[in-house]
DNA sequence: TGATATAGTAAAGTTAGTTTACCAAATTAT
DNA sequence: ATAATTTGGTAAACTAACTTTACTATATCA
């Protein structure tokens, strides 16, 4: 096999963009399984998007839109989803008639607090695996890469 | 403010999971962009995963499907999409009159050997930023993850 | 008092697929 | 040799997770 035909291989298996989003991938999947484990089972990748962007002290539409880097539009959707599964309440804002603010209901402060039980045991997972010091030591590559080429 | 605040803001900036996502997204962006510049406009991210499934030597449409893990139906209709785009040429298998063979064209060659180089420069880049011993734990680190919670 | 910006909604389009259902050819079983 | 099953591929409809375009209502700035 010639040297560029093994190299192409290579970037096949080894690509470190592909690793990425299959680590991404893993982790997303073993989150959503451990919520519906948990009780949760109707929310699933997209729903998560809103829960961990939303702070316990309520947002509008538009500032969770940007914070999760999606269109209000699509935030909006989504919203109104997780409203009619009872996660969050939407109400008039006072200060502003146009806005709506979000709320976590009870039930989606108990999603919020299961999501970080179940960052917490991924964590664990990972830990077991590699090893404290090899767990933080990718958390601030993966931080320096994202920074790094803003 | 409260530990378990504290702890789910922490979720949102820290996550691992995140983390991934966001480093996958900036290579593939990188990537693409970089493949633009090389005179293939024409390709998406969609399109990579062919590309990068294709071996020089040619296979069949579910044989491709099932190493990028994807429908053969998927597959099926990505194949159509680069060979309007002459990436690739689908003919009838001598073998296997069922079955398709599908070759780069020579166009396709050279998308192939512009993503090659396209991975180099990102590499380099990643190289600049961590260090050739980050980088290279960094994917010792994400190859034992993805191989230990299969 | 306009002009412009902002909050949100509505509807259609897009991307990257999956599911269901099918046909034709190949393989295996009887 | 024929029937049953598997395999290769296609078609059409559906889905998720969005974006784009276009709009209304309210707020703010000049």
């Amino acid at each position: 096999m010639s040297k560029i035909s093994k190299d192409l291989l290579d970037m096949r298996d080894n690509n470190i963009g592909r690793l990425f989003q299959h680590a991404g991938r893993n982790y997303s999947e073993r989150a959503l399984a451990l919520l519906h484990i948990r009780g949760f089972s109707d929310i699933t990748l997209f729903h998560t998007v809103l829960i961990s962007n939303l702070d316990t002290t309520g947002a509008q539409i538009s500032a969770i839109a940007e914070k999760a880097g999606i269109t209000k539009q699509a935030m909006g959707q989504l919203v109104n989803d997780l409203e009619k599964k009872s996660y969050v309440k939407k109400t008039k804002s006072a200060d502003d008639s146009r806005a709506y603010m979000i709320n976590f209901t009870e039930r989606g402060k108990e999603a919020l607090l299961a999501a970080y039980e179940v960052k917490v045991i991924i964590e664990n997972e990972y830990k077991e695996l590699l090893g404290i010091d090899n767990l933080e030591s990718l958390r601030e590559i993966l931080k320096t890469l994202i920074n790094g080429n803003h």
